[in-house]
DNA sequence: GTCTATAATGTGATAGAC
DNA sequence: GTCTATCACATTATAGAC
């Protein structure tokens, strides 16, 4: 169930995408040069325009199968209608983590490189965007809160400090699950102390 | 009081890092050559070197400018010790969003240009970063917090929080103040309705 | 302090052989 | 499908006049 369509199996389209993932992800899309992409592969430069016609097409392939792996592993999320939305919620930000932090330099390219930065293909890049993150944005949606909380505030406050770990993370340390739940639990329970006397 | 230490009115540096800080911030760093910087301001690219050696010097002076000015802002953000530790670490948040929002080019390139990106003078960078969030992070640190909490993963998630802000925000729409206020608000009350049953 | 002119390099991309 | 060879261009940076 690779990405491709109609596989060529004596062609190297597969590891030149892993390999741009993988320069794009850690370097940038600009600091990152075909020649780089094309060598690390035991490629000629020359031959990547056998694949892809220009630099920005061979990015928004690789945005592209980015955004279907985020999706596969969004869709594994459990989704029983028993279960605690919230906890549903903690299941989905634990898979965009993971999509971001678990070596997934297909996901870390989404995160890291601004469509701005690529006009030739920005606006195929935010469409690849948004559909991802309307997915998210539907779970955040069904969780019962209190009257008056500001939804779309706490959306984009829960998917930037996602977002942001892929600049602190290491491995070792706490796990993509652990900053997930940790993260929700930061959330739902009062940190103010002062609160539980109030209530 | 602007920053220069000696001044020498008809030379154009001010003006030659504001170009600078201004397209850094839009465009990026890699994106954004000599030629736009200088010709902005209608000097010609090589007489951006009689003021710094090379492009990654112009962008530390940039850097450093900047985290002068987000140090300053946050200096004025009142500390009385009778108020609130909670009103005070909003008070560090709205400092911090109206420096990376409201306009300012400086604290967008901190923000936006990452050290790794620029490894000729990554190292500083990073030290100038460093200097400014650790002045973020005794405000967290002072705050009385329930038992256990990670204050760690607290101050990433709001520090990321808010760092991404610069992603969508759009002037027009809630206000720095109002962002920070809500922010720190999400995280002191339950969200989960049900909290408030076991208090 | 700024300009003119240009060197030195790196980069995306192409044409055609194999 | 990949390689060889190379073009065309943009970019950083320098040398020296003014």
């Amino acid at each position: 169930m690779s990405h491709s369509k109609q596989r060529k199996s004596n062609n190297r389209l597969d590891p030149l995408l892993d390999a741009a993932a993988r320069l794009f992800a850690a370097q940038g899309y600009r600091e990152t040069t075909i020649r780089e992409i094309s060598t690390s592969i035991d490629m000629l430069p020359g031959s990547v325009y056998y694949h892809f016609s220009s630099k920005h097409e061979l990015l928004l392939a690789v945005y592209e199968e980015g955004v279907r792996r985020m999706l596969e592993r969004m869709d594994k999320v459990p989704d029983p209608e028993e279960s605690c939305p919230w906890k549903r919620v903690e299941l989905a930000l634990v898979a965009h983590l993971d999509a971001i932090l678990d070596h997934n330099d297909y996901a870390r390219v989404i995160i890291s490189v601004r469509p701005d930065n690529v006009p030739e293909v920005a606006d195929e890049l935010r469409a690849l965007r948004d559909k991802y993150e309307s997915r998210m944005r539907a779970q955040i949606d069904d969780l019962p809160l209190p009257e008056g909380t500001d939804r779309h505030l706490l959306r984009l406050m829960l998917i930037g400090a996602a977002n942001w770990t892929q600049f602190w993370y290491r491995p070792g340390g706490q796990t993509p699950q652990e900053i997930g739940a940790t993260m929700i639990s930061l959330l739902r329970q009062p940190l103010d102390e002062h609160y539980r006397d109030k209530l």
